[in-house]
DNA sequence: TGTTTTTGTCAAAGCGCTTTGACACGTCTA
DNA sequence: TAGACGTGTCAAAGCGCTTTGACAAAAACA
């Protein structure tokens, strides 16, 4: 009919047509090949009750043959269940969230589950997850890294709906997935002390968000207990992306007292600090040492090679998904999990460890 | 009812839950609360004919109050549409996929539509985008870098359904997006000839993939223009991925008449491979040069910063999620376009241009 | 042998929406 | 003023599936 019908009108396909379209199969059209009702056929698709075993054979072979696939639609208007997990995130070019994809999909698709992705930049008035719930597109969401409500989460929560945050807190009573920020930030500050460093400088990530906190306060704690200090003026603000690194860099530079060590709150901007000390001809790490923040390929690629400290982003993605796909099957406590992160030492730093 | 409920039994919630579950409001009462029928909703739903302007503002009144949003299930049941796009790549973790990714994103949601993403990676024995196909979960799909079957596609075209390849050619008759990698290997040749190179090798990628193919015909043609050839000693193959590059380099290191110039079939390959001559006190490009393809962000962060070509893969992406789209609505012409890559010079070259 | 239980099947209702044909109005034409 | 339209609304059918209550037929019991 209508669209689909008006494509062909025309061509010399009309009739071939009418068979290729054979994988359109309903539920129907097998039950009366299989000669039975289209409950029995219903049965065997969800190996529900008990069906003789010779109907059972009889109907599967129909299946077969007409390349039935039921219609995950009309499935999921059925019994409201989409078999979609819906996944958020700021940008979608992130090389660190790509990681966690990667674990959300696998969890998902291992557990026959599909993934809806969407980069919040596409955002209009409504927010995109709340759209995605409210039109039961999606049985459950992950949200990466993305400023939400609590309000909304709580209201999403109590109507059932499984939700998990990743690299995102917003208080107690929320499934949340985060990597131990404030341990790796000590752990890395505590290595360039080790390494001698005095003067260190923090590049940091966008202000709003809890990962960056929990990256300067392991900064400060640390030098704190070495009676040092962090003094505002150097602490530079980035936003995590690219370039942003290097316009920070470079107003540290421009200060009268420069830092022997710099502490970027992601490889990002790390790496656009590099450049910057590179186009001013400083050494790193003889002159001043570089650390950064996730180990994503790029860190293991610049020169130096970048220590830094890994976030273990795809368990991350596993975990959340796997919380929320259990949450779908029996009602679950409310997890907050830190995964720990750990210091890779590589040149960037200035020490002379070998790992 | 079931599982839902069973979650709130047994907490305080009970009486608050039927309250905050209004945002399960359906069409019916919508219709009840405006005093009108159903149809009469979906009407102003869909902007379809004409309502009465106070019946609409009625009807658009109690919608707001319910927080009524259809169910894209329902919908979709009923007009056969999931208003959803599958984008289907080998792996997730790439970011010259990632820009893809972006510009079929932007596509889609800018035209209401969703994206469900799938890696190859997670098949089982149906390929995953003919089940996302056959359970209807998709109107239309993407193909990134798949390898297709051309018998299959060709029933998917004839079915109505519309699907774009992108980065993979399987022959005439079927829309296909690539960017012109014989044209931008002729470029980057061409440059490195220019620069004084000579003995030119190549480090190719998945081999049996078309855009390595298109590129190693670059090389070969620009060569023979020349006058000069490619011999097998001076191919090493690799497979894209991280860490090929360097196994690759470290064969040709170890022939006995080194290459001049290295031409690797992609970025990411490149970095490794400078990492391999790094390691053996090799200076690029003063010793030998090294140039890549894509030019991915790595790309200008390693030492020293590639030479390379890049692909329009934002625009690729963009282009065949419009196509797609575009058929969507209306019969559409197949496709064969073809989008200019071009030389982007660095360092790495060793030439002394500037761009 | 008659009665209960188990097994296999079916018809029908429902999921939340769209679409269509019918119909009751009011308005215009002859 | 009767008939022809145009407008706004509704009831009902249908999209492709799941689920339930009913019901024969076969198997088990007494």
């Amino acid at each position: 009919m209508s669209k689909r019908f008006d494509k062909i009108v025309g061509t010399c396909y009309s009739i071939a047509m009418k068979e290729t379209r054979a994988s359109q199969a309903t539920i129907d059209d097998v039950a009366q090949r299989a000669k039975v009702s289209i409950s029995t056929v219903s049965r065997v698709l969800n190996n529900r009750d008990r069906v003789h075993p010779e109907t059972r054979e009889r109907i599967l072979r129909a299946m077969r043959e007409l390349r039935y696939q039921p219609s995950a639609m009309a499935r999921g208007l059925a019994n409201q269940r989409t078999h979609t997990l819906g996944f958020v995130i700021p940008t979608i070019s992130d090389p660190f969230f790509m990681e966690i994809v990667r674990g959300v999909e696998d969890a998902a698709s291992s557990a026959g589950y599909s993934l809806l992705v969407a980069s919040q930049a596409q955002t209009t008035e409504h927010s995109r997850y709340s759209q995605l719930l409210n039109q039961r597109r999606v049985d459950g969401v992950i949200l990466v890294a993305i400023e939400v409500q609590r309000y909304d989460i709580e209201g999403v929560l109590q109507s059932g709906i499984p939700v998990a945050l990743i690299q995102q807190e917003i208080g107690p009573g929320i499934p949340t997935f985060v990597a131990d920020n404030y341990g790796g930030a000590c752990q890395v500050t505590e290595h360039l002390l080790h390494c001698g460093h005095r003067r260190i400088a923090y590049i940091s990530g966008s202000n709003h968000t809890p990962d960056n906190g929990e990256r300067l306060r392991g900064v400060r704690d640390t030098l704190a207990t070495h009676g040092l200090r962090l003094p505002a003026n150097r602490i530079a603000s980035g936003n995590y992306l690219r370039g942003s690194g290097y316009e920070a860099m470079t107003r540290l530079l421009e200060q009268t007292e420069l830092p022997d060590a710099v502490f970027a709150a992601n490889d990002q901007m790390a790496g656009d600090a590099l450049i910057a000390l590179q186009e001013r001809g400083l050494r790193v790490p003889d002159d001043i040492a570089v650390v950064g923040f996730d180990d994503v390929p790029l860190a293991s690629y610049v020169t130096p090679p970048l220590t830094t400290v890994r976030q273990p982003a795809y368990e991350l993605g596993l975990r959340a998904a796997e919380f929320v796909l259990g949450a779908l099957e029996q009602p679950m406590d409310i997890e907050r999990v830190v995964l720990p992160t750990h210091l890779v030492v590589r040149k960037s730093c200035g020490c002379s460890y070998k790992e």
